[in-house]
DNA sequence: ATAAACTTTCAATAATTTTTGAATTTTCGG
DNA sequence: CCGAAAATTCAAAAATTATTGAAAGTTTAT
């Protein structure tokens, strides 16, 4: 397979892979085109590979940067902006763990520490099935939340070493 | 808070959280109603509860069937269909894991496999940014498919046990 | 201060995904 | 086997989400 496909392939297939996790197709393949670059790329470099709008391809650019992702690199003389994904897949791994953590697992505990005080007669056994859902959840939750703090801080041969450990 | 509303917010927020990790809105609804609901229910019960449509609640309670989450209940001497929500949270997980591992992450490591061996020469700073890129991602997804592989198979106490051994 | 180069915004539009509900098919007690 | 009850299908409609592109905003070199 010549590199022109095999990038093409890398590209379209880290984008369907990216709407099963709740990101948008245009994010995860701009994403995937900048980690397969030696060389930072221009905004201009991106709408062109991807054959996409300014307006998107800037949008995405912007949405990448926030997740920690991407960054924008200012070339000394040259007034556009360039940008270059992350090429650690450890360092991106842990980061995006990170904003999802952040984003989706805190407030999900925080809701469920509310809803596990509901009112009611804990013989009734809505009640008691509702609370105990909860409970087991939350439950869960807060051990993969701890789990994840260790995992965002360690050193990657640390945590590859730790869990080969424990499965022999 | 009173569990009616209670319930409300659960069955809500879990929807909510569904639609992040590209399940939609109404499975993941329908999934919180049954994990909170004592008994089975019916079709007719699901349609009532969240106000959806009966092809809209059969599709989705259908879905869940094939994720493994929702199990289908026959009472004897009754015509009508009851369907019940697994309510080990653990075994959820594990479920919900196994599938995503083999709809997604299976798939993107064998496509790796194949991306990795492009043509040309890996002098070739483009050639040789996308092969590593590709081996990384295949490194850490081959890792990554193992342990999930252990966590599948084990047993909750045994797997959060190891987590708090590793964490020390 | 100006203008060219570049970036950002956002209302309109397009694409995609979800939902509906009526029609069809299946199931099962009698 | 019949008929009613329940389950399923699927084309059309609605809702949601993504994309465009032109206009507005910024920055920088001179």
């Amino acid at each position: 397979m010549k590199l022109t496909e095999a990038k093409q392939q890398f590209i379209s297939s880290w984008g369907a892979f990216g709407t099963h996790w709740g990101i948008n197709r245009t994010m995860a393949q701009i994403h995937a085109l900048l980690l397969v670059s030696p060389d930072p790329l221009t905004q201009d470099d991106i709408m062109q590979e991807l054959d996409i709008s300014r307006g998107n391809t800037n949008m995405n650019i912007r949405e990448l940067i926030n997740w920690g992702l991407v960054e924008r690199i200012l070339l000394p003389g040259e007034r556009k902006e360039y940008f270059s994904a992350e090429k650690d897949i450890w360092k991106v791994v842990k980061q995006i763990v990170k904003e999802r953590k952040k984003r989706e697992l805190e407030p999900m505990l925080q809701l469920l520490d509310k809803l596990e005080e509901v009112e009611g007669d804990k013989r009734d056994k809505h009640v008691k099935t509702f609370v105990e859902t909860v409970s087991s959840i939350k439950k869960l939750g807060k051990q993969a939340d701890k789990t994840l703090d260790v995992m965002i801080k360690a050193e990657e041969s640390w945590f590859v070493g730790n869990l080969i450990k424990m499965f022999k």
